[in-house]
RNA sequence: GGAGAAAUGGCAGAGCGGUUGAAUGCACUGGUCUUGAAAACCAGCAUACCGAAAGGUAUCGGGGGUUCGAAUCCCUCUUUCUCCGCCA
């Protein structure tokens, strides 16, 4: 939710950058505009009417305590039509404040100046390449074929316990699993962040507060005798830990990392792009985040980037990094940063990290502040998030791309988690 | 699941119908003193909104109500603690 004083101040900047993300905002900000004065002036009248009546209160207390019952009573009846005025425009308030928020509500982020303009991932800008793409042989294996084969991973069994989208991992794939989450945890844990471990569900605050609700509501699974929502990532739990806080200054930044199941509901295709575990409905992630000072947020994520990119480069996966252009990048996001590793039994590139500056878009929501020791004033934070790194798309190309005749040859850095070097 | 108690500023903790946005202590910030520090003393120290400012309004777990007036009374929800039951 961008804050109403940037609409308010520079109204024809907004459009003009929300435009890059293919958003014609003018209609809804004018009328934004139109509902802030109205709320302004409105809130002007009501304090004046409130102000009135409190002063008229002291007054009959003083009154009363005078012994002077007569004139409390003609001061009381005095109150009766304050009360009747503000009541009405108590409840204009909240309208014109409802209608605001559910306004502002649909506006995305504006995108960062090197957001490239574009409508779909075809103009996504790569930004680096990097890694040597595997040369197999002809009868290389995709990675279902892969699972199969060495027995790692079935989704008939997910078919038949839940519904398809969910694969059950077994032996050494759940070993594989283990020992990814281990590596990327302890990884995380060394470049400083603190290990979080998030409930699973959140509850409707929560959802809002990072960008799920209202707009994604269909995205995610819904227990509804709870009214709590399954987390599509780690992200929403860890992020809302900082709800409704000021934080220090000296506390920033706040480096928060965490393992989870993420579940997804993502109704849609069908086919080879989403067969074996290129596309699942319940999967494993660790997600790094911080919560930042604003001056510093593309430092920052610049940092997060390089984190990741180490992740990819210590597994030996020839990896690009693509700047998302405004079509394709998310709703809530000022700038996005998308990993692909490639798959080499597939050959393509299958995406593993996306890592985002939200800039103040989901702390303004969060209410997340902290306080300027210079001028002594609260500001809204910066957040920032990272998938450090989605398992099943690197497992995918892990198997694909390290398949020998003997085997699949397990990583140097994964071998101490896995005690083998080799899955045969 | 049953019974009881509680929820106040960064923390501790008063207030229990009238000038209380809230005593007091601690913490924190600035100053005086000091060679420096400590101690002592003085001052400041919640958030949001409206307003050019002066100032005003709202907020004492959330929501609703009684009243001219609510942190204080009533209803309701949530959370925490204690006791009992059940259970990984």
């Amino acid at each position: 939710m961008l804050p109403i004083t940037l609409i308010r101040e520079k109204a024809e900047f907004v459009k003009e950058r929300l435009a890059i993300k293919n958003f014609d905002a003018s209609e809804i900000i004018d009328r934004i505009i139109e509902h802030d004065v109205e709320r302004r002036a409105l809130q002007t009248r009501l304090d004046g009417v409130l102000a009135e009546s409190n002063k008229l209160s002291k007054e009959i207390g003083m009154l009363y305590k005078e012994g002077k019952r007569d004139e409390a009573e003609i001061a009381k009846a005095k109150t009766v039509g304050l009360k009747e005025q503000s009541k009405l425009l108590e409840e204009k308030m909240k309208e014109i404040e409802g209608m605001l928020t559910d306004e502002l509500v649909l506006l995305p982020n504006i995108p960062h100046e090197c957001v490239p303009c574009g409508n779909s991932d075809k103009d996504n800008k790569v930004v680096r390449e990097d890694g040597e793409k595997p040369k197999l042989s002809d009868d290389a294996l995709p990675h279902w074929e892969l699972l199969e084969k060495y027995g790692l991973m079935s989704l008939e069994y997910g078919n038949k316990l839940t519904g398809s989208g969910f694969p059950v991992f077994y032996g050494k794939g759940a070993k594989l699993q283990r020992a990814l989450v281990a590596f990327f945890l302890d990884r995380a844990v060394e470049a400083g962040y603190t290990e979080y471990i998030p409930p699973l569900m959140v509850n409707k605050e929560s959802a809002f507060g990072t960008g799920q609700l209202p707009d994604k509501e269909g995205q995610m699974y819904h227990v509804t005798d709870d009214d709590l929502f399954l987390i599509p990532t780690a992200e929403v739990p860890i992020t809302n830990i900082v709800r409704d806080e000021i934080l220090k200054e000296e506390d920033l930044p706040l480096k928060m990392a965490g393992h989870s199941q993420c579940f997804r509901r993502e109704a849609g295709s069908y086919g080879k792009d989403v067969r074996g575990l290129n596309r699942v409905h319940q999967f494993e992630k660790v997600e790094i985040v911080q919560i930042v000072h604003p001056d510093k947020s593309y430092e920052v994520l610049d940092d997060m980037m390089e984190h990741v990119a180490s992740l990819l480069s210590a597994l030996d996966l020839p990896y690009r990094i693509l700047r998302l252009c405004g079509g394709d990048i998310t709703f809530a996001s000022a700038l996005t940063y998308d990993f692909e590793v490639f798959s080499a039994g597939q050959n393509r590139w299958l995406e593993v990290s996306s890592v985002s500056n939200f800039e103040v878009f989901q702390s303004n929501r969060l209410k997340t502040r902290f306080k300027d020791k210079q001028t002594g004033k609260t500001r809204l934070v910066h957040t920032l998030n990272g998938s450090a790194m989605a398992l099943p798309r690197i497992i995918a190309a892990l198997l694909e791309n390290n398949q020998t005749p003997e085997g699949i040859v397990v990583p140097d850095v994964l071998r101490p988690y896995m005690g083998c070097d080799i899955i045969s």
